[in-house]
DNA sequence: ACGGATGCCTGAGTGGGTCAAGTAATCTCT
DNA sequence: AGAGATTACTTGACCCACTCAGGCATCCGT
């Protein structure tokens, strides 16, 4: 490995730390853990089952049901059974839950803050740079 | 935001949530959560304060004391008392801890699994962008 | 020497996360 | 149609991470 090589491993390590801390203050803001504010970020308009969240969250199943049942009770999302397979439960999110989910999005200033410098050029480079490291 | 910016948005969340998850089986290797084997990679030769600790892993100091604590018990670090201020305890990494250091290291394929597919002209675009981005 | 900081520890409490076992619904195969 | 396997979710037990309040020892300024 070279000099810059390792400068570049702690870039992206300082990267993460930033990324992570910033999330979980935008998630406080709104008396949520980031766990929390991640699962509401991920259900999608026609309601998510447990089981994707659990693999999309790449977590237990179990701990989907804990987190739902949390957010469930605050009023932020609903359990809807699947009508076409009734050992579904689809997980729909409600107005109150949408207007907690757009508190989360505009307190999260990483993408505003630190992305905000890059200028539209460099912007391109990195979002290159990414699609390669990500593929 | 423009279309393009949108997806860098979403390009780093995917990157960071890579990067945690990469991070979080390494130390599963030497069964290490992650917050221990992150405190293990910020320990100094010359022995880190708890406070220090808590300050640069941004939590509480009780919080120090209990990871410090699990990971003494396994013999991974060790407390010294600073000769100097008998209210400070040093934390050192033993030899043993070093080599569960070292594990974790080899194991988090991260750096060489995901940044190894950039050449070396683009990580040296990359590391000017992050520079930027974490200035 | 005394009072306030400082550094760490303890105990209680919440939440995240996994695992094993359980239940209900669906699917398969004859 | 019906027995058995499979799938989807829940429950209970457990451990860890994390925070907060309170406590104890030590250090420092006056």
């Amino acid at each position: 490995m070279t000099e810059v090589t390792e400068g570049l491993d702690q870039q992206v390590s300082d990267l993460v730390f930033a990324y992570d801390a910033a999330y979980g203050r935008a998630a406080q803001t709104v008396s949520l853990s980031a766990a929390q504010a991640c699962l509401l970020e991920h259900l999608t308009a026609d309601g998510c089952s447990m089981g994707e969240l659990a693999g999309e969250l790449l977590c237990d199943a179990s701990n989907v049901t804990q987190l739902v049942s949390r957010l469930e009770a605050r009023g932020l999302v609903a359990r809807v059974p699947d009508p076409a397979d009734r050992r579904i439960k689809r997980v729909s999110i409600t107005p109150a839950g949408q207007r907690v989910r757009d508190a989360v999005r505009r307190a999260f200033d990483f993408p505003s803050d630190r992305l905000g410098r890059l200028t539209q050029p460099e912007r391109h480079q990195l979002a290159a740079l990414l699609a390669k490291v990500l593929a």
